[in-house]
DNA sequence: TAGATTGTTAATCGATTAACAATC
DNA sequence: TAGATTGTTAATCGATTAACAATC
């Protein structure tokens, strides 16, 4: 009995789901029925047992609401935030370095080892105990390391040369900061963390068009 | 004839068509078919047909190419870049200060235009040339300035109450950073940035779950 | 004209919602 | 048991794709 497939959407809403979740035994709440979590999602009580059933190895039993810490245990590990995969962040300008000092990553079971940039003042410093080396050192690195994933903060005109040096030297992800489109080849996954899409929501929404 | 709704779906694609102009006419190319625009998206022609049918006030005529610097104005416009929208940013930490110093969101039709935070050493201080100004100062300036757009960039332990008084202050509309689910009334609009789920789905495709 | 590309209508596909039996 | 809540199947809804006529 295979698991249906999950979809982009559901992926999107799992993080979610998971933040209500704590945040509820937060405040010592430990069940929770799919009609409390819709209410929070303004979405459809079925909805959200769909999409807990994908990450459950087995049933709810019906008529006793589900318990906070197995879901959030369920969702954590289904997100992968249990396991820690160490990545790169290339360009420490404000961005990149606002990302370094950043700790909540760890939770999502990302951590930044080291950061990368050209900039003679910046390299051999470090940044919230985080080491900055120069762009030169990135292979040598990524071999000790082992590490595949990288993270984008350069500035736009050097974005896709940086890329295409990533891509060289075995990266085989990049989480990109950079509102730009980039060219990677088929087998290096890249995901756009989009400020203007999520801009161009709010817009909409304050000016009523949905 | 009225025009359909644009569905959120679409609308997050707006960007990225735009991102593909702006890069196509610096490489001084000056016309477009929905078919190169497809490639680009992995998307097929007709949804690019129908999604920039939606934006444009005339027909495209068949069996010509759409042009380019024609389209980047209708994207801008139907995204509202050329008018700029003032906001305040409140919390002003790493990524508030990234933040602050980004000069991109004014390509968006935002301009931050003042940070406000409760740290004495930050208060009257500036970055990038803006002022940041005592929590406390927040009401006065928003009725000065007739601001109704804040950007959340403050700790998770302090951002609900936060976000209530904003809203008693007047505010309509919230750019969340913050990785948490708030409470808002319903007249005023809030939305996340979600790191967690562009996060969550890279590593998915990583592990080519999907 | 012929080829390319467009817009429109119809068909398909997938996601969401509704209905309801099952179970604690 | 009765009420609440669940999972499953079927129906609906909306978005995407396919087919094709229209036009430059």
């Amino acid at each position: 009995m295979e698991k249906k497939k999950v979809s982009i959407r559901q992926l999107e809403r799992y993080p979610v789901y998971l933040n209500f979740l704590l945040s509820l035994r937060n405040s010592g709440i430990d069940k929770v029925s799919s009609k409390q979590i819709a209410e929070m999602m303004l979405c459809s009580e079925e909805q959200v047992r769909k999409d807990l059933q994908l990450v459950s190895p087995k049933k709810a039993s019906p008529g006793r609401q589900r318990d906070v810490g197995a879901l959030i245990n369920l969702l954590k590990n289904f997100l992968g935030y249990n396991k820690i995969n160490e990545a790169v962040l290339i360009g420490v300008g404000h961005l990149g370095g606002a990302l370094m000092s950043f700790k909540g990553f760890l939770d999502f079971g990302l951590e930044i080892v080291a950061g990368f940039d050209v900039n003679p003042a910046l390299i051999n410093t470090t940044i919230a105990g985080k080491p900055i080396y120069d762009l030169a050192e990135l292979p040598r690195i990524l071999e000790e390391r082992k590490i595949t994933i990288a993270i984008l903060t350069t500035p736009k005109s050097v974005s896709q040369e940086t890329v295409d040096k990533l891509v060289d030297f075995g990266i085989k992800a990049i989480w990109n900061y950079v509102p730009m489109h980039l060219n990677v080849p088929k087998d290096v996954v890249i995901e756009n963390v989009d400020f203007a899409a999520s801009l161009a929501i709010l817009s909409h929404r304050i000016n009523r068009k949905i």
